[in-house]
This record gives structure tokens, C-alpha cells and sequence, in this order.
DNA sequence: CTGTTAGCGCCTTCAA
DNA sequence: TTGAAGGCGCTAACAG
């Protein structure tokens, strides 16, 4: 228990004004004379008072507070995405309750946490929702916002990268370079996002007579990914192109293609990741990927958390982004 | 302004009991007979009741809740050890409100923001605390701890890793190693981490009858660590070595001098980090570098943060955790 | 413009 | 064990 701090009364009793006065004081549209106001704040600075945010929320009934659930801040896609988020939300007031999940974690309580937190709306970043929780979120209208994770809901939006169409650049990019052997290292069965990108480059294959060479899963991580590919090089053939539904894994997979198997990137294996972190733009990598426009993504999830937190009414919408294919040097060029 | 949401009150009704008993059926320690807290739990499935934190936390005094203020979230080394905190807070219950902040950037606002947030505790990762704030959260009684950055104020709790005795091994490894000419790439003017990283480096050289060769700020930051290393390397004789005050920066540098000036790490050039982040074990770096022990620095700092939480009353500590080399291919043998 | 008066949703003595 | 009653610190009508 803490001791009893300064309140708007305390400021009132030694400003000679009334506690509402005080309050009118520090709120932005409250009318009071410039002497009062004086008063007021040379008080409140003398007594070092601060307006309890917990109050007000209480009886204004609005927190201004977004919760984000994330997953994978190991991947610096997602750290970037959660910075951008952050400043998002906070120049536009709104205070950040964080919640980290493991990947393929459920979020059950979590979510309850959220729900009992009084946040006003949920940024979701790579991370999964149970139906339940969806449908308690929109009959609380609270909005909620996925970025790269659907649920079998209609009643949230969901913001994403054209998944399907990323994978399937990839997949016919290999094949028009005259690769034969394309492998797949997958994330997580539980992530819709991979299940696209495999989806699409599956039915690139596919559209040029080809099927998967081989699929493993690397679960977004970074260790996991490296023994993905050492799985997929062990037995001859071995594929003489890669696709991984991440750069992170991707990048992995270099590392692990030249350090273990002494092969060159792109000479004897092509690799094509996802996302277009930082890392895939460093020497070392030249990584031929799929950007994910995280800007826009992000500007596009906060806008429609924001949107339908001021307008207090749901409004679910499904975004997907398009991708735009970056070339470097990590795919052999045909010829 | 929302839709009046179901209260104890509604579930009080619906059950037939009082208010006070769907209370104490919420509360850890109310003492209720199982044939009303059964009642009391029916009703509130019914009608979807979740007791309010906000209420809760206004008159309990206590909103278990810690802000995080973090800056340089993109690397991966903040990104880890926020993840780690995050986690830790969580599982004891507390609630996170994160603030971000630019590297250098003044957190005047962010701290009042937090203070009015009604926040038990403040955990700084890589971010400035101001005298006045830090005298406040004491007049407040608000545990402080700061990892990674100083304050000029004995008030608050700070818990960092021996950054002396890190640049200090770093250079009289380099020496012994029999290297020249010794650079560093420095971090932020503002930075206390840097500043005895550079402290111990440079005490290292002149305890051996060295001076360093040239010194340049990286600012924490890939690019502006790739700008510094090229300005290093551009006049003749350029640096045999070169320590980072962190690994992002020191692979900023590998990187650049690999690719644009196609020195060879370690026959052209030796490279010492600072962190042993993920990316320092990866075979394309083999980075020597100097651990910081994160997990037991969140560790440290958690610990701190709880304890001062539940007591009630603030016992600043200084913590310095040993660092330990991490010696791997990026420093010439000698000989 | 200012003060008075009700609460916001909940916890917590205090009696019963 | 239970209910009644009084706030936690603040905002928002409502009169004056």
C-alpha cells in the first residue's frame, strides 16, 4: 500500500479554489480564467501534483490504451514492426500494454488479462486468437487488429502482406531461372501467414509442372531453421534452390549452406526469403526477397485500430498489401 | 464513450447475492461459501462479467503495473532483453506499458506520461533518466531501475555489466595479440555504457604504452557504425584492429570492410564487439566479442524492481556484473 | 467562469 | 460468511 499521494483536493485547499477547478485545469477543454489557471498550476507545481491517470480513465471510461500481443521479437522484423507500433500509438496519446506470447503459444490468458485491462483496442503481431476471444472482443466492441495472423472470424481486421502472391513470385522466380530442385522451409503449421506463402508457391511450381522438391519446418527460428536445412542437404539430390517463409530462416539457411555444406550462395543453391529485414540487404547476404511493406502495414493496422476506437463501433476490414519481390544476388541467374 | 459494460453490481443481482460477495468471489483471499461463489461465477459467465483492473487498481492504490522505457529496439541485444523483462513481469503478475524513445532523445515527456500512469515501477533499458525525474520517482517512492545507462543521482537502482574491465580486455587482447593500431567506434556521446567501455579500452592501451589510433561515434546504429568504419579506414595507415562498443556496430564494421574495402577479418583487420548477441556466433562473423549476461541482468534488474515493489520503500543499488570474453575467429593470433 | 453534486466500478472495514 | 456503507481520485452535468 502505498502512501496517500497528492490529489486535486490537496492542489484545491492550497490554491483557494475548488477541486473541480483544479480538474478543469489539466483538462484540455475545460474553461477557466487565466488567474485560476495561474493559482491552480503554481499550486499543483509547489505540491508536485499529477492528474491520476487511473481516475480518470474510471470515470471518463476511456483508457486510451492499446494492447499488443507479439510474438517472435527475436525476428527484427517484428522488433521493427513493434517500434513502429509504439510510436504510432503514442503520438497519437495512446499508452502501450505489452504482452509477449511464444509463437505458437496460446493466448488464452492473455487475452483475459486484456479483456480485464480495459484497453480500448488490440494490436495483434504475429500472434494467434481463439475464436472465443475474438467473438468476446467484438461483443465488448472492442476492435482488435491482426498484422499477419488470421482467425476463422469475420468480426476482427486483419492487416497482411499478399502472402500468397510473395510465395508464388517466389516459386515461378526459381523456375524461370531454370532451377529444378526448389525446397520449402516453412514457419509454423499454426501460422496463416506461412500457409500462404507455401500455398502460392506451391501452385507456382505447380503452373509450371513442378512439386516441391522437399519441406521442412523451421518455426520461425533461427536455430530451428538452420536444422531444416540441414535436413533437407542431407540426402542427395540435394535441392539447388531454397524458399523459406522468412529471411531470418533464409538467413539460416546461408549460413548454414556455406559454413556445413560448403555450398556457395548462389552458384550451387539459391535462396529466397521473406520480409526484407535489414539483414537481407548486408553484403554478407544479398538476399533476393519479398519486401512486406512494414510501414504501410503498420500505418494501416494503426489506422483502423485508431478509426474504430474513436468511433467506437466495429467496422472489420481485411487488408492485404501488396509485396514487391527485391532482387539481390542470392538466386542464380539463368544462362 | 462506451457502452456501459456489465459490473459486479449486475452479476450481484442476477445472483442474488450483494455486491461485496461477487467481490470477494474475485479476490484471492475474500472468504466465501462454495454455494455462493458458485452462484456468483454462474451469473457472471452469464453475462460475460470480468472485473474491472482500473476500478480495482483506483482504490487497491496499486495498478501492478511497470513501465519499460526502451530505446534502440533494433538490436536484436534490447529486442532479447526486453523480451526476457517482458516475460519476468508477466509471470509475476504485473502488467508492462512501454514507452519508446530515440537513442539520445530526451524522455521528459515519456516520463511524465508515466509518472500520471500511476506505474509501480520504471525499468530503463538503454534510456536517460534526467536528475529532476529521478528525484521525483524517489519523492514518489517509485522504484527506478536503469539497465545499461547511469544517472548522475544515487536514488535509483542501476544494473550494468563491467563495462570497464570489457573495453579493458578487449584492449590489452588486441595488444597482446600484437595489433598497432587500435581504433574504436564509440556509441553515444550520451551513453555511460560507452563511455566506460572506452574508458577501460583506452587504459588498456596506455597501461601497454599505446594510445588508440583513431576513434569515431557509431551511434548504436548500423549504418551510421558502416559511415564511421569508413571514415576509419579512407587515410593510410588505417587500423589494425578495431573494437565496437557493441556487436551491432562491430558487424557493421565486418561487413564494411569485407565488402567495400575487401579486408579480410582476421588476417586484414581484427574485430571486438560488445553484447555476444545471436548474430556474433553465426559463422560469417565467428565475433570475439564481450559478453554482457542478460539473462542475469533482467534477472538483477527484475529481482530489484519486484522487490522494491512489494516492500514499499526504495533501497537503490548498484549492480556490475562480471562480462565475460567470448573468443572466437575474428582477432589475429599473433605469432 | 466557478462551485456543488453525483457518480465511474470496485474493495474493505464494520456490523449483523 | 454476508450485506451495507464509505470511499479511491477524478470528470461532468448542473446551478449560481
Amino acid at each position: 500500500m502505498k502512501r496517500r499521494s497528492v490529489t486535486s483536493y490537496d492542489v484545491a485547499r492550497l490554491a483557494g479554489v475548488s477541486q473541480s477547478a483544479v480538474s478543469r485545469c489539466f483538462s484540455p477543454k475545460g474553461s477557466i480564467s487565466a488567474k485560476t489557471r495561474e493559482k491552480v498550476l503554481a499550486a499543483a507545481r509547489q505540491l508536485g501534483y499529477r492528474p491520476n491517470t487511473i481516475a480518470r480513465s474510471l470515470i471518463t471510461r476511456s483508457s486510451r490504451t492499446v494492447a499488443v500481443v507479439v510474438s517472435q521479437l527475436d525476428n527484427p522484423f517484428y522488433a521493427l514492426t513493434l517500434a513502429r507500433a509504439s510510436r504510432t500509438f503514442q503520438s497519437e496519446g495512446y499508452h502501450l500494454l505489452l504482452f509477449l506470447v511464444s509463437a505458437d503459444g496460446d493466448t488464452t490468458d492473455v487475452m483475459s488479462e486484456i479483456l480485464q485491462s480495459q484497453a480500448e483496442g488490440i494490436l495483434m503481431l504475429a500472434a494467434s486468437l481463439t475464436t472465443p476471444f475474438a467473438q468476446e472482443c467484438v461483443d465488448r466492441s472492442i476492435p482488435v487488429v491482426m498484422i499477419n495472423r488470421t482467425v476463422d472470424f469475420t468480426g476482427v481486421s486483419q492487416v497482411s502482406s499478399d502472402n500468397y502472391h510473395g510465395g508464388y513470385w517466389a516459386g515461378s522466380y526459381l523456375v524461370s531461372q531454370g532451377h529444378r530442385r526448389m525446397a520449402f522451409i516453412n514457419g509454423l503449421v499454426s501460422s496463416s501467414t506461412g500457409a500462404y506463402r507455401r500455398r502460392g508457391f506451391l501452385d507456382a511450381l505447380l503452373s509450371q509442372g513442378f512439386s516441391c522438391w522437399a519441406e521442412e519446418y523451421g518455426e520461425y527460428h533461427f536455430d530451428k531453421a538452420r536444422e531444416a536445412t540441414r535436413r533437407l542437404f542431407t540426402k542427395q539430390p540435394y535441392p539447388d534452390a531454397v524458399f523459406a517463409a522468412n529471411d531470418h530462416m533464409a538467413i539460416a539457411a546461408v549460413e548454414t549452406l556455406r559454413a556445413e555444406f560448403g555450398l556457395r550462395i548462389p552458384e550451387d543453391v539459391s535462396v529466397i526469403g521473406f520480409d526484407d529485414t535489414p539483414l537481407a540487404a548486408w553484403p554478407s547476404y544479398q538476399l533476393t526477397t519479398v519486401r512486406q511493406p512494414v510501414e504501410d502495414m503498420v500505418a494501416a493496422a494503426a489506422e483502423l485500430l485508431l478509426g474504430q476506437m474513436r468511433e467506437g463501433k466495429l467496422s472489420p476490414v481485411q487488408r492485404i498489401l501488396p509485396v514487391v519481390p527485391i532482387l539481390r544476388g542470392s538466386v542464380r541467374q539463368r544462362g
